[in-house]
DNA sequence: GTAGGGTTAG
């Protein structure tokens, strides 16, 4: 026996023990007092103490029963105790239990738990038939789905058909989680039917399952159509629909549903603050993630690293890095996801140099950087223009770390050589990849090529992004860009002949300012905000500033000449009036944009900002933000 | 007196 499976099971100390188990219990020779202490602490999830207690009552000589070993098992599972676990099994087998069924269910159980998925297979196989109740397959179903055996889960579902083994809400809760793999979403539809069929849709769990099925694989319609279905609907049903919208990136109704859900009367948990939290740092609701702070704090879940994460990420994403860093800070376990979350965070705000620090910081405390952390670090480096910064963490990344750069490294890469001027280097770089390029490396390349006027380089990677997304608007919008620079009024005419032809139309933009815990949002010449009069007045006011100080009115680039679209007033604009008519002096106003802000608008903010003396903050929220449901109108927020 | 399950961050 190894030294580290003895340590597992090895007696506590008598006095750790004091509190768990009283004399009586210690008195006793019958295993019954101490199954009753030990199923009380597994019940409360107290799963060490019930294990001590195990451990003691081996210690007492009393024998372990059929009734002893769900709990001990449990408790290992729940421990994850594999070492532990197979001693235990040794138990069994030594006490002759091995073919209770309640047993052999737990014993499937904690080897599938522990990821010993083919030990569980054993015990399963090793039983005979008539022991093999619907429990013993929906534990090694589970097991399966938890260990990515997405197959072995289906086909041993296949078998408790054929063999007609009863199929109850446990077996579908079982398999429902693995049909978001896009190969099995037949299956999820059958199940659903299997489900309503034989009855099964009317327990809340299963119901609560289907939601998030079908939100995982992205169908928010068919989740929420279910959603409102339920009539009672508990705590997860509620966190199922909030992070499924969450997970989609439509950010506006996890607000609605998180206010909804507090006037029904349910009272949020730290899941559904994760969700909310996520929200907020989208939508760049500040006050309304703050708020979501303080009700955590009251509600105790401050040390949830999830939550932790969740607050990092929103604070980043809203502008105050100071809170975000101080999160960070305070949290006594850092993982991957803080770290990411925090050199993110710096990033976005173009502080590249205290990215890069961070994420040294981070491998020196010995946290192993994956795919997401070289994404923020790259994408930081590019932002700030360390070009050989980024190089040095790009070629680190295999060699060092052996992760394989995916399409989402190499189009940080070709945005940062792009940025740097290195045209050139970027396309050789596009070549030598091993992955298939996305339509995002492509972009950057045309990103990059609309920086430094490069029309020929253009036209290429235009036509190898639009064969990857051809409805992408952007795309077209920038190539159009290019042209309209360089005067090229025959491309510009080409452009708009594509659109046509492939009815496209360009994605309304908007921008939006949180004020007061609401996020007012306005679409480009927008009228329907209720003050709209004192809007344009101030923005009348604030154009004849700029002229009188720069002589002539700011000329739209976008706007001016051949226009795609007639846009009227930029919403940017329109945000930075209202932001101006409703915050005192000192403050800053913080804009946060859909779309990329366009250069005219970057402009006009910069002079209105040097003459009322005001700092606004205008965010370009291209790289994290989607809109998925198409675009809210503005009563939506209010 | 006992077992199987569902929601979570970048």
């Amino acid at each position: 026996m190894s030294t580290r499976l003895k340590a597992s099971l090895d007696p506590c100390k008598p006095a750790k023990l004091l509190h768990l188990i009283t004399p009586k219990i210690a008195a006793s020779s019958s295993t019954s007092p101490w199954n009753t202490r030990l199923r009380e602490l597994a019940n409360q999830s107290l799963f060490a103490e019930a294990l001590s207690v195990y451990r003691q009552m081996l210690r007492f000589g009393v024998s372990p029963n059929a009734f002893t070993f769900p709990f001990a098992l449990k408790s290992c599972a729940a421990l994850t105790l594999p070492f532990a676990g197979s001693q235990l099994h040794c138990h069994v087998i030594k006490s002759g239990c091995e073919l209770e069924p309640f047993v052999l269910t737990s014993l499937i159980s904690v080897y599938c738990k522990c990821g010993l998925i083919d030990s569980a297979r054993k015990v399963f196989d090793g039983s005979g038939q008539s022991m093999k109740l619907t429990v013993c397959y929906n534990a090694l179903i589970a097991g399966y789905a938890l260990n990515s055996r997405v197959s072995n889960a289906v086909s041993l579902f296949g078998k408790m058909r054929e063999l007609g083994v009863e199929i109850n809400a446990v077996t579908m809760l079982g398999l429902l989680p693995i049909c978001v793999d896009p190969g099995y979403v037949w299956l999820g539809m059958c199940l659903h039917c299997c489900c309503v069929k034989i009855g099964l849709d009317v327990a809340l769990s299963v119901a609560n399952c289907l939601v998030t099925m079908y939100v995982k694989c992205g169908s928010v319609v068919y989740g929420r159509r279910l959603f409102d279905l339920i009539p009672e609907k508990e705590l997860i049903t509620w966190n199922a629909m909030i992070s499924g919208y969450a997970q989609n990136g439509l950010a506006a109704p996890v607000l609605e549903l998180y206010r909804e859900m507090e006037s029904c009367g349910v009272s949020p948990d730290a899941v559904t603050f994760v969700g909310v939290l996520s929200s907020c740092a989208h939508l760049g609701a500040h006050s309304v993630g703050c708020e979501a702070e303080q009700r955590i704090e009251a509600n105790g879940f401050v040390l949830n690293p999830f939550l932790n994460n969740a607050l990092i990420n929103m604070y980043a994403r809203c502008g105050n890095l100071k809170k975000a860093r101080a999160v960070f800070d305070g949290m006594p376990r850092k993982n991957v996801v803080s770290w990411t979350a925090i050199i993110g965070g710096y990033g976005i705000h173009g502080h590249g140099e205290a990215a890069v620090q961070l994420f040294d910081e981070m491998i020196k405390s010995g946290i192993k950087p994956d795919g997401t952390a070289f994404v923020s670090v790259l994408s930081a480096c590019s932002h700030a223009g360390l070009t050989d910064k980024g190089l040095e963490y790009f070629s680190a990344m295999e060699k060092k770390y052996g992760l394989q750069p995916g399409p989402e490294h190499y189009s940080c890469m070709v945005d940062l050589l792009g940025r740097a001027g290195q045209l050139n280097e970027a396309w050789e770089l596009i070549e030598s990849m091993p992955v298939e390029p996305d339509g995002a490396v492509w972009g950057a390349l045309l990103g990059a090529c609309k920086i430094h006027k490069n029309v020929e380089l253009a036209e290429l990677a235009f036509e190898k992004v639009i064969k990857l997304e051809p409805t992408n608007i952007g795309y077209y919008v920038l190539l159009s860009n290019i042209y309209s620079e360089a005067r090229n009024l025959e491309g510009i005419k080409r452009v708009r002949v594509m659109m046509r032809e492939k009815r496209l139309k360009k994605d309304p933009g908007c921008s939006y300012v949180e004020f007061k815990g609401r996020v007012h949002l306005f679409m480009a010449g927008d009228k329907s905000h209720y003050q709209t009069t004192e809007i344009y007045r101030m923005l009348d006011e604030l154009e004849s500033l700029v002229q009188e100080v720069v002589g002539t009115k700011v000329i739209d680039q976008e706007n001016s000449g051949e226009r795609l679209a007639d846009t009227g007033v930029h919403s940017e604009k329109l945000a930075i009036a209202f932001g101006l008519l409703n915050t005192s002096p000192g403050a800053e106003i913080v804009v946060m944009k859909n779309l990329r802000i366009c250069g005219d608008c970057h402009l006009f903010i910069k002079l209105v900002s040097k003459i009322v003396d005001r700092q606004f903050v205008v965010r370009d929220a291209t790289r994290f933000h989607h809109f998925k449901g198409g675009f809210c109108s503005c009563k939506d927020y209010w």
